[in-house]
DNA sequence: TAATTGCGATTACACATGTAAACGGTGATG
DNA sequence: CATCACCGTTTACATGTGTAATCGCAATTA
């Protein structure tokens, strides 16, 4: 079972800190997401179905804490794009950003290190 | 209104070459996919309805053709993940890859060479 | 011309998703 | 002890999506 973007948006605060209460969550995003309360609580109940959060309880209500991990949800949802729209391959992905002017300085300065550093890990 | 991805589907075939009739779509992707004709039309005509694709009367049937270009979707597409997962910018995208050990070769390569270009364009 | 066939258009239906409101139990309060 | 308030759980409902089946019309054929 896939996670959802809104669903996407709760997992985002429990990843930046966790475990928080159902209203710490609420206090984070619902200003503005525009979500009320009950968004939040019916989101955070699809998460608990799909094993993507875990509850503790603490006093008279839970806590809630990812089960998934961010790395694995951007793993997945990268690859996910990256094969429907690239052949699965990382060049022609960045081909694409540099066609669209989308590769900012720094970008650029960051990806010549990078590869640097995979040639150093050659030797 | 935005493209699923079985619709995704669909309009690779018309990108690759259109106009096609719902027939030749079908002999496409009916095998691979596991779609009956009747999926194939639904596709069609949701992808009509939002202005995805269009179609040109041939005789008794019709020859549909995309009218969203692949590159605007593609855009689209990859600029919401980007957005989504790595705050809009490449690098942490690619340095993604590269951790997962998910950057062959020719893509190495291919980016080395797509650097050197960059540098190129600045002179 | 009547019956059939081929095709797009309409309808179907279950499950996912966005976005909540209502319900119910447990601890706090008068 | 009776009531209230808080918080999680259940239910709701419209729209999107996957995956078709059926309808209806136009063209073909007997």
């Amino acid at each position: 079972m896939s996670i959802s973007e809104a669903e996407a948006v709760i997992m985002e605060v429990l990843w930046r800190q966790a475990p928080r209460s159902a209203e710490e969550i609420l206090a984070e995003v619902g200003e503005q997401q525009g979500w009320q309360e009950g968004t939040v609580k019916s989101l955070l109940n699809r998460l608990l179905t799909k094993k993507a959060v875990k509850a503790e309880r603490d006093g008279r209500r839970y806590l809630y804490s990812p089960k998934l991990s961010r790395e694995q949800y951007v793993s997945h949802t990268s690859k996910n794009v990256l094969d429907r729209l690239f052949e699965g391959r990382v060049a022609p992905l960045v081909a694409h950003f540099a066609e669209q002017r989308k590769l900012s300085k720094r970008d650029i300065a960051e990806l010549r290190k990078l590869l640097e550093e995979l040639d150093d890990e050659q030797h």
